[in-house]
DNA sequence: CTTGTTTTTGAAAGCGCTTTGATTATCGTT
DNA sequence: AACGATAATCAAAGCGCTTTCAAAAACAAG
């Protein structure tokens, strides 16, 4: 059923029954009423090339993730995040367009075919990394976009939605100095993303304004498996001077820090302690009403939505005005931190 | 830049650049290969709702995934499938079309709108459930589908990529009884999920087939958090007559059971056995070349990928002969297991 | 009953591509 | 040199919508 069926049914003009569905003010209540009980009745909505292509725009908003660097790796964080913007977008009658990138080479030629296919109206920018191409990319190709994250140093104004990670963590490790912790180590995620960066320069803002200055051993980057957890806590827990206290950056992270820490018979929260970012993630809630890790937290579902809603309304007002937010993490207390434990060793 | 000036900064006509850049066999390849380059040199691309609208193809595959019943619950597994089919589109020059569901009452309308408005060729079944109502819905209204599992009891027929979760926990059950094993406990999925029904159905066989009714206490079924993993196996341990092994659905419900175990004082893989399902999520690896946990492992990225193959291939030919694949899990044998120990209590 | 105004409806052009059916160039044969 | 066959190219229609511009209907005022 299109367009045309569907009027000479009603016995009305095409102009009209459009006008009808699209909600211009020039039709008639009562005609209105009759166009769209029709086009329920038949199951008729508009096809989305036929509208695109007259309208110039395509009501999709494009994601291209990149399976970092051929590791084959999907951030665990996607899910959540897509959730929460793709509730938006179907809010708002939009959809949403993946692009799964096999080499990461092929990058520039993907949103450059995005543009000229005229295939969506506007891209949101994952895992943005250290001095990232894509914002200078998209700006010239003039192709609207939000950034998840920020990238530090780049000269072109743009926007952007982000976790104070930076507060977090000096946060964080300041609420750890608080405990009397001065021994503290950083599981950090892989440091050529921005992310990572930030939560350093918290942790390393935080160590330095105690005059502390940090354990070379005790700083670690990597991919946030829970193997890496574990095995670098294990290794920090047999040497000598171990830490008495662990920032990590994600709960999966944190969980294998928790299994070393059980396994060589110390307690989490009493002998040692455990702070970590928690992104709230679907599959992943952090205990019940008494959190399990003490933890800064900030909902990547919304802060999905919340950047679907930017995106949106840019793209909707055309304005030149380059919005961005900054969300502040929330720090929960819970049970895997606790005051420094006199000397055990 | 549209077809109509590339054709006149060639001095052809917009048939001839048209045929030239889709592989028409009647072009002389002296002319392809000018229009190719200069298709190139101006970053050419047809629009994408131009072409739909004259093919009638929409060049794109839906996928449709639901916040399961209000849960906010995403499905860990999702990155992971939705990467691997990704991959495959794009090499077949296809777009992936994301559809988040925020009511579950809403999932009939989606399909019905992405089949009217001609914005997919096909679209994937996620996480069928018990007597799925979508299978028939999209037979009705001729959408090619394929399902990623199987709804058990369907008198319809339709294509599907499965693992044998059947065999798979079948055989993991029989393993464990090879070690002596006879007081297993399943810590099953949410059991309104096909899959999990199967996985139980499986584990059950084995059971009977030695005999061995299973206790009541010791099954499970729940959405696969850790916590879940956690919490049922602690109080299992902590009641009368614990289970000496584990079958579990999921890494992740499998690192709570672990926990569990080591907090109690155990030493899983001596004094208690544990067997997970692995669909080798890419942030949750099984351990390097020695597994960590005995595992059912099948790659969820990989069965993404096939699937996404039968897919494209089924609207390409449209042949109606509705393909089928069922995947063999294969048994790794990890740390997590060993013979059934010296009853302790 | 005109006329001017406002409200409501329609005819047709156009969005950028594919594809049919016609036309021209090229070439080997007689 | 003329011809039919083949190869290469093109003009134009059509895909299903939106939107401009024109026309008809309804209505108020003179």
């Amino acid at each position: 059923m299109n367009l045309k069926e569907l009027s000479q049914q009603l016995g009305l003009s095409q102009t009209t029954v459009s006008r009808a569905l699209n909600g211009y003010p020039e039709v008639s209540e009562r005609t209105r009423s009759r166009v769209v009980a029709a086009a329920k009745e038949f199951h008729y909505a508009p096809s989305s090339s036929a509208k695109g292509l007259a309208t110039g725009r395509a009501n999709a908003i494009g994601h291209v993730i990149s399976n970092d660097d051929g590791h084959h790796m999907v951030n665990p964080i996607f899910g959540d995040f897509i959730a929460g913007a793709g509730e938006e977008y179907a809010r708002q009658g939009h959809q949403m367009i993946l692009s799964v990138l096999e080499n990461a080479c092929d990058e520039e030629k993907v949103y450059r075919q995005l543009k000229s296919r005229r295939a969506v109206d506007g891209v949101v920018i994952h895992s943005p990394r250290k001095g990232d191409p894509r914002i200078q990319l998209l700006t010239d190709i003039g192709l609207p976009f939000v950034v998840h994250g920020r990238v530090t140093d780049c000269p072109l104004p743009y926007a952007w939605l982000d976790v104070n990670n930076r507060s977090a963590f000096r946060r964080a490790t300041n609420f750890l100095f608080d405990l009397g912790h001065r021994r503290i180590a950083l599981l950090n995620g892989l440091e050529h993303m921005d992310f990572a960066q930030r939560r350093r320069r918290g942790f390393e803002e935080a160590m330095a304004s105690h005059n502390v200055i940090p354990d070379p051993r005790h700083l670690h980057s990597s991919e946030m498996t829970e193997d890496y957890g574990y095995q670098v806590t294990r290794d920090m827990l047999d040497a000598p001077n171990p830490p008495t206290a662990i920032v990590t950056s994600s709960m999966i992270t944190a969980l294998g820090t928790r299994r070393a820490i059980e396994e060589s018979g110390r307690v989490m929260g009493h002998d040692i302690s455990v702070i970590t970012h928690d992104d709230r993630l679907s599959y992943l809630r952090n205990g019940g009403d008494v959190p399990i890790f003490t933890a800064t937290r900030s909902s990547v579902h919304d802060a999905g939505r919340q950047l679907a809603q930017m995106l949106l309304q840019m793209i909707a007002q055309t304005a030149t005005t380059l919005p961005n937010k900054l969300l502040e993490a929330e720090l929960t207390v819970g049970q895997s931190t606790g005051p420094v434990s006199p000397k055990k060793d």
